[in-house]
DNA sequence: TAAAAATACTCCATAGGTATTTTAT
DNA sequence: ATAAAATACCTATGGAGTATTTTTA
């Protein structure tokens, strides 16, 4: 014998009317059925649950207990079947969102509003700091199911979407030289120590960093490498060298170090990532609020002039 | 189509293996009935729960969930099930006590020790400073399981056993003339105001002190009424009368009243309290706990002479 | 084309029904 | 004496089996 959800259904109704008769009929069987059924129950458990007698039944302890756990086991159960048919229409679930340094700072309140507006019900799972390797992996063994990442992604099974081209502004300390101009040209700093981007682990940024100074005429001397924007910051705020960060980042301020525009053409692309077959709803109703987002042209932030 | 357990185990076999053939054969089943049955809770929950082509079969969103939810599910029936076999051996249960005043600062040790002896997985609720009156209904609605009380008791379907005879000791302003003697004489208080206990709700404890003052030929005058032993301490301490307490309550003391043993014989009766139809098996060794104790004639509170 | 799920049907185990007996107040 | 649970036996729903078809990688 095997135990049954209707096994647990009866028992609720038999201990809550505390009377076989009554209880049938709120089940509609007869009374002779649940009694059988009920027998079989504790046959299962191996133990009395209820005290019968012709005037009165009542439950043992073991009744008493098995009540509570019975009345939590059923409505588990239906609570996993409600909320089964939710997340299949996209009302309840799961996302798992990964940013790559920069873009935690200034992306996440959009990401944040937009999952709030367009999916009330789904709960976030933020994963900030991420480089590129890092989040492709992640969403291609399910942990991640939207990534912010800079390209380029050398994976097939990943669909890429540009959602920001934003210029490379430059970090100088706020003791150095150039500060006092309004915009500065690259090829001024070539002969200034570079805080950059990791280049073993063949950082976008790194990369972007490296391009822009070939088009300006020089290769940088990189003192430092650092993997978060942060870090960068805080480095280039303690005088070891200057750095090219992408525009949004001008979101974090570090007192020491100052933001300047450059007078070259430059580019740092965000691009957003997901598995190709995706199949959830969530996720599909997530990408098409990113989406309207960029398509109305409003950058996603604002920039206001060198900091 | 109602949904049982059934569907549940099924399920979680299918997304398991992910596979229905290998799925069908752990649950020593064919394949084309699990196909039916998943299929059955697939229309009840109505959604899709499995992706399946005739190469891989993977979970959706809504039965990734599922997954969860009805693992959970069948551990809680497990479980349910095995603990209420638990309960019927008295391996696990709850006990609730009830204790009188006084017999809340010296028992409650001793009946700690017994249920974590006799009773290891069984959790104890305390309840103290419990009248008489409280302590019945208390029994006979259930919210207690056994009380320690002072008789008499005018309930049937109450069993009682007296569990301690005890003297009264006296208790005085450590400032009053009697306080330098050994032991007094109950006699020597017939002056005395009295702190003495409830007289409207039939204290026993109140009848006891009545008694005995009676005994010794004198009716007490009570300068106030208090429910606790604590209580009546204070008020002794600031000097505000004199009164009698259960040698038991020596174990409280407070600065500025001392004890003193009374040469007069006197009693105080402290009883053991339980449903007389009791069925539980947690309450059964707990009584045989506690009669083993009072059986072999040792007192639980061991007196050292006067406070 | 081959592996695996779905479909079509058949069968019997058992949930549930009816009739009756037992039991405790 | 009677209300209510247990027992005995019967019925038929549907769970599980066998044989086969469909699907897609």
């Amino acid at each position: 014998m095997t135990v049954e959800l209707r096994h647990f259904r009866y028992f609720v109704a038999v201990a809550e009317e505390c009377h076989f008769g009554r209880a049938a009929e709120r089940l509609f069987i007869t009374q002779p059925s649940l009694s059988h059924q009920i027998r079989q129950l504790e046959q299962a458990v191996g133990a009395a649950l209820l005290e019968r007698t012709t005037r009165k039944v009542e439950l043992t302890p073991a009744g008493k207990l098995f009540l509570e756990r019975a009345q939590a086991v059923l409505a588990a159960a239906e609570d996993a079947v409600v909320d089964a048919a939710r997340a299949s229409r996209g009302e309840i679930g799961r996302l798992s969102i990964g940013f790559t340094g920069s873009a935690t700072y200034d992306l996440l309140p959009s990401v944040v509003k937009i999952v709030r507006e367009c999916l009330p019900h789904v709960s976030l799972e933020l994963h900030g700091d991420l480089l590129t390797p890092a989040q492709v992996t992640g969403l291609l063994d399910g942990r991640l199911d939207v990534g912010f990442l800079r390209p380029p992604v050398r994976a097939p099974d990943i669909n890429l979407q540009i959602v920001r081209r934003e210029p490379l502004v430059a970090v100088l300390p706020e003791t150095h030289p150039l500060a006092v101009s309004e915009t500065i040209s690259l090829s001024d700093l070539a002969a200034d120590p570079f805080v950059s981007y990791p280049s073993q682990i063949r950082s976008v940024m790194h990369d972007a960093v490296e391009e822009a100074c070939r088009r300006a005429g020089f290769r940088p001397q990189v003192a430092l490498e650092v993997h978060e924007v942060a870090t960068l910051l805080s480095f280039v705020a303690a005088g070891l060298g200057v750095g090219l960060v992408p525009l949004s980042a001008q979101r974090l301020r570090i007192t020491g170090a100052v933001y300047r525009p450059l007078r070259e053409r430059s580019e740092a692309v965000l691009a957003m990532a997901w598995r190709a077959g995706e199949r959830s709803l969530v996720v599909d109703r997530f990408l098409r609020g990113v989406q309207s987002l960029t398509a109305q042209e409003t950058p996603i932030v604002a920039v206001s002039g060198p900091a």
